[in-house]
DNA sequence: ATCTATTTTTAGATTTGTCTAAATTTAATT
DNA sequence: AATTAAATTTAGACAAATCTAAAAATAGAT
């Protein structure tokens, strides 16, 4: 596998190319910042390995391996991010760029051991599920911070965004995963919420909503 | 720089053409299992970039900037081959190999951190010595074994050979660095010494002990 | 000094991944 | 159903890194 089908792989799987759902050549192009004749000779490739199902003109989807091993790039990358932080000290804005090369080290006992290092995290940096070795995904019962009802309490667990500018906003707000948040109010006029985190009252912009996932509160 | 670049400016100066001596083109072209038509290309690619001096037919050697360019390299090889030892218990002969990838991820602020959190180590788990970030070398005043004079003593400080078959020769055999040796004999016939070891006393190879690094005590 | 063996370089081809521009297919609209 | 717009593929080119085979230069030996 080279790097360059890995991030293929990748990006078909995080398009929802996973769930047999044809991708097409443009979305993947759009995604991956090249041009869409680029794609359809990689979805050639891909399709002799064995790794996604090509159909001419319409689009690809992951195979079983496809989304074996693109779960297996994901786990990596996750961890890695885990690592950056937990262990160095990185900012959660500053992982991603590392860990897209990270990711593509080729040795089964050197994530294996992060993981048990890190204590077999389930989540990454951003609140993103790290899949098991064996690809099992736990996906998190979370909604929007935007679809929350008024006087309803969550725990902010993951943000949709995860671009360096949305997150180093975050931080200069003291918005951090685990932070309690409840909604006190919504303006119909913008959408914006008035919400109460950490014990102090604050107006947040529905852009903003939109980009946080909370876990709500029983 | 690419993956390439690095790898064969490594490979310059570990055949010493760091001290403005020519390294050829066959020299190059055999460590690195390669053609020496390969080398001659890149040789062409480095000396355009201004890393390497390059006179054809004559070979090649680094320019200050390749030197520094080298040393950054083997800087992250010997620091990432300490991190698997220390932090995620990789026995000494598997750290060469997943080394020679992650030396060529780039981001400083990852390696000055690897490096904190290994408590600024100097000396890689084969004892070689790990260059410091302004690319100076720490030598060691050490020498081989088999150039040791009879009923001396001395620290077992490095492997010469560092492959992997040699290194668990040595682990089957409980020879470890930082083991105090004492010379008590040479056999003139095969050049076998016979040594005392941490108490025991056993017979090594002359093969082996011109693979054995020791530091003289004083 | 000439010959010869070895080293080194050149020329041309190959693979991987990418691109542009042109051709084709599909999808949407009349 | 024919036309048009958009998406997709093909054809041909290019850069990086490599190889083989042939040519050129160097160094060693007579
Ligand atoms: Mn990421
Ligand atoms: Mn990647
Ligand atoms: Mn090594
Ligand atoms: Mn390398």
């Amino acid at each position: 596998m080279t790097r360059s089908e890995e991030n293929y792989l990748k990006t078909i799987f995080h398009l929802g190319g996973g769930d047999s759902k044809s991708i097409s050549t443009n979305a993947i192009a759009e995604q991956m910042e090249t041009k869409p004749s680029s794609v359809t000779d990689m979805a050639k490739k891909l399709s002799d390995k064995g790794l996604v199902d090509y159909v001419r003109y319409q689009g690809v989807s992951l195979t079983d391996v496809g989304v074996k091993t693109a779960l297996s790039i994901i786990r990596k990358h996750r961890l890695w991010e885990v690592f950056l932080v937990k262990k160095l000290d990185f900012t959660w804005d500053e992982v991603h760029e590392v860990a897209e090369q990270l990711e593509h080290i080729k040795s089964e006992k050197l994530i294996d051991k992060i993981d048990e290092l890190l204590d077999f995290p389930k989540y990454d940096p951003h609140g993103d599920p790290i899949p098991t070795k064996d690809g099992k995904f736990q996906e998190r019962d979370e909604k929007l911070l935007s679809e929350m009802p008024i006087n309803s309490q969550g725990v902010c667990v993951g943000v949709k965004d995860s671009s360096v500018p949305f997150l180093k906003f975050l931080d200069k707000n003291n918005i951090a995963l685990g932070n309690t948040i409840k909604i006190l109010d919504k303006e119909d006029f913008d959408n914006s919420l008035r919400i109460q985190m950490n014990g102090k009252e604050m107006r947040i912009s529905h852009q903003i909503a939109t980009n946080l996932y909370v876990k709500k509160n029983p």
